[in-house]
DNA sequence: TCAAAAGTGTTGGACCTACACCCATGT
DNA sequence: ACATGGGTGTAGGTCCAACACTTTTGA
């Protein structure tokens, strides 16, 4: 390290945000249906204008990433105190068509319901999206001591009559005993390597919710057991069955004393997340 | 995203490789003693110059972060080809005394015993440190609906004569349902904050060997369940039942032909890691 | 009354834990 | 012969999947 000019990119951080929210109800018995969606922005300026990304911006001189995140979910879509944890950095020196930008990616989940987006600064318009993930190809090559595994991957995102496609290839390789995982984009609505950061995301979430407690960050406060299980539903892809569910999370949650009424059956007891659980973190 | 003039800081890398390592053999019948241990340099050049510190690197203009990695290891330590992970990227503003330097930290794991390190550029020694762990404080306040909990750990890393002590705080925070991981130096003597990316990598790599298969990353391409089971035991820092780990593993082994000889007992056949298995990978 | 969801009980099987026991080797 | 590790079998308990069943509400 002796006093030379190294080299200095522009850093920036990209929030990925997380919900899971209601969407319309046909029937004044049934529950509302669940949908599982991210946060996007439209760009204001360039590059990329016009195209929908996720929020992001540069990191300030005096500010640590999880301010840089904290600020510009604030400033572009009036979101405050969420659950965040960083995921990963992206240093690929052609991410970005201008110049070098690495970029640090954050996770955030939110509440379903009581969250009120808001334009902001740099951005023309702001909305969650549905998402759909599908594997559309899967290919396996084995070979001495090891293998080469593609796995093509769909996204599609969905706002009304909005729908972003991305096709997203991931490579698994397993090279004299040491696995390589690299990541690339076939086809992308969404500005930068985006599609790439989301796909990551969304893996991660979804693997997390089986062994933490990370779900919870998507429930408000108080909640009943079966929109948990929704949750847990939409996120692991598959139905869950109500009894064994319940003596699954038995410890995680503590029951209140208050119910959920007005709904066209049994009112149904409300619970919180039990701080006294052990949970893992990572 | 104006065409303004942004904020650049320099970036770097740091790896954080490890190795379970044979030590002294007392006993002709004996199986030799494991060590779970972790690579450090001793720093050529200020600042921290005679420190000892993890190997790092500033990111070249055209190069990813896994190009910078790989290249420091090879520079600085003449390893090559090994198992690497990112884990986190750290972004304090006051983490270099110089000046503002992001880094981010990958995991890396090499088998035992056939590697070959040798000091190499800007590097005055390079030595396998002991790693031992300790918990020596742990503190929770419970709050109205969330927790304050504090963990001081040490972290004792010895060669030969050389002993270096670093003490960190984790605190985790529950604040209205999210919860907040910070961690803090209280002491250290290693370089920069390379105490509290050990920490880190310490507990992502202890946890991961429970539900992935990372652990095989530290084994040569063919050895002994017992001496897979000595990894397993020292990472999770427990005694395993012989008959319980064996059916545990199974899956994820295939039998060879060969067996370990000339060691003062039964000989033992020789596995190999099952590309078929399927592994989680978070 | 009844559709919808709330909530609980049961049963068989898979898996995990703890322990016991026998086998093969080099000196 | 024997210390040492290699290797396997079994009994008991826990956990989990699948299913069945009862309860409570609002219109």
């Amino acid at each position: 390290m002796k006093k030379e000019v190294f080299f200095r990119p522009s850093v920036t951080i990209d929030s990925i945000v997380f919900t899971v929210r209601d969407v319309n109800v046909d029937n004044y018995r049934k529950l509302p249906e669940k949908k599982f969606q991210v946060l996007l922005v439209k760009r204001a300026g360039e590059p990329y204008k016009d195209k929908w990304s996720l929020p992001g911006t540069f990191v300030g001189e005096k500010e640590s990433f999880e301010e840089a995140v904290n600020r510009c979910l604030e400033e572009k879509a009036n979101i405050k105190d969420i659950y965040l944890e960083q995921l990963y950095s992206w240093g690929n020196p052609l991410r970005d068509p201008r110049e070098r930008v690495i970029s640090t990616s954050y996770m955030g989940l939110v509440d379903s319901n009581n969250i009120q987006i808001k334009a902001g600064k740099n951005v023309e318009e702001i909305e969650w999206f549905n998402i759909k993930l599908k594997t559309i190809q899967e290919k396996r090559t084995d070979r001495k001591d090891g293998y080469y595994k593609t796995e093509q991957i769909e996204i599609i995102l969905e706002n009304k009559e909005i729908v972003l496609k991305s096709k997203v290839e991931v490579v698994k390789e397993l090279v004299n005993g040491n696995l390589i995982i690299y990541t690339q984009i076939l086809q992308s609505d969404l500005a930068f390597d985006h599609a790439k950061m989301l796909v990551y995301a969304i893996e991660r979430l979804k693997n997390k919710v089986e062994y933490t407690t990370i779900a919870f960050h998507l429930m408000p406060e108080k909640f009943t057991l079966t929109k948990l299980q929704q949750v847990y539903e939409i996120l692991l892809d598959k139905p869950l069955l109500k009894a064994n569910f319940r003596r699954k999370i038995a410890d995680m949650v503590i029951e209140t004393e208050e119910y959920e009424e007005n709904a066209g059956h049994r009112p149904s007891k409300l619970y919180q997340f039990n701080t006294h659980f052990q949970p893992h973190v990572f």
